[in-house]
DNA sequence: TAGATTGTTAATCGATTAACAATC
DNA sequence: TAGATTGTTAATCGATTAACAATC
């Protein structure tokens, strides 16, 4: 397979790729310079014909009884996920999740820059988070507007979470990732991601009940 | 469809029930009582047969021409996600992400109970949080298994992250919710849930890259 | 009644897993 | 060389979507 890019991946194996990363990651700090889709399956519990697969899409070639070179595993995986291209985000509440987010060097590493934070509550706004100043919300889709923004950032509370994606719609955004419990009513030209650590609870229950079997 | 339980249904199906949830207390609070697959499929962007086949699961019977009555799949949904059985969990890492987890409703909503939280800072332990006192994390292990703790939430940062995990698994728990971005190296019996945030940055992308396209 | 909607069976689709020849 | 590992094609599996009779 020579080049891929981003859209043409199946979604479930763009979702493995940062878990080999990170094994990669891990390995390499050991000395290691290559690995086997065997050593990789075992470690991440996975199937080693999947792994294949998958490691097939960032056009690296492996060698039989040899396996693959980590390092331009590496490479090849954060260029196709679009760590090395940034993209800039605004981000709106700043109560404890917001400014944990703003605080978070791994999201930069994964190719989004927060710009900008935004709240609607006039004690926070003025404040410096992080090294960002919090912007009153009214301000915010003309701001990105004349910034081409890209993505937007939903970190309110439920009950503030629709205004906010409105916002960034208004501010021409094309990308909303939503960390508020609550489903929002968007353009279907606009791109979503949902968080739902919330509802993940009950997956998690499931898992272990299933375990318990 | 009769009873069913949380192991027998579909993980992708599962998923899907949280937001039928969102939707149904949205639809009750602007005075619904009843509502069609139809209906449920287009606000959410879903194909109605797939509504009805997720609805089934609740073991909720609707009427040929009329629908479901709301209230009844409200309180079957919440049933079948156990969000009226609390578990109790143990959390680490008391940063912003950790306190912003200690902080919401939303958790204890869904049958999750944060009942103590740890740190391996002494300058956080003592501190008192959302009405927890922040215990030093070497104590983590033997008051899991005197509490018979189930579930354990990791919050730290990466670095910590696995050693965490020890002791929680040493403390006797079940399941592990876990929010630092790395692959964790424990026991198949043990539950896995990884909230993967930071690598959905590239899910997004694709999106956004697909609706270009 | 007529027509919308349910519940279910069958068809399609896509992802995972198995099989295996090629290769170093 | 012998055997582990790759890359790829075929088989399986499970979820989604289509079709449709039953029903209110």
């Amino acid at each position: 397979m020579k080049s891929t890019n981003l859209v043409s991946i199946p979604e479930p194996s763009l979702r493995r790729l940062p878990q080999y990363h990170h094994l990669l990651v891990h390995l390499q700090a050991n000395g290691r310079e290559v690995v086997s889709t065997t050593h990789i399956a075992a470690d991440l519990r996975l199937d080693p014909t999947q792994v294949r697969k998958d490691l097939a899409f960032t056009g690296i070639i492996g060698r039989p009884k040899v396996g693959y070179q980590i390092k331009d595993l590496l490479d090849a995986i954060e260029n196709l996920l679009g760590w090395n291209n940034q993209t800039e985000a605004f981000l709106v509440g700043v109560g404890h999740l917001g400014t944990a987010l703003l605080g978070f060097q791994a999201i930069e590493d994964r190719g989004l820059k927060i710009v900008a934070a935004f709240d609607s509550d006039p004690a926070k706004v003025g404040r410096q988070l992080h090294g960002r100043e919090v912007l009153p919300v009214e301000k915010l889709a003309e701001l990105a507007l004349r910034m081409h923004i890209q993505i937007g950032i939903i970190a309110t509370p439920a009950s503030a979470a629709q205004a906010a994606a409105d916002a960034m719609i208004a501010g021409g955004i094309r990308g909303i990732w939503n960390f508020a419990p609550a489903t929002l009513d968007i353009p279907e030209e606009i791109a979503i991601q949902n968080e739902n650590m919330f509802a993940n609870v009950a997956v998690l229950k499931k898992k272990m009940a299933a375990n318990q079997a």
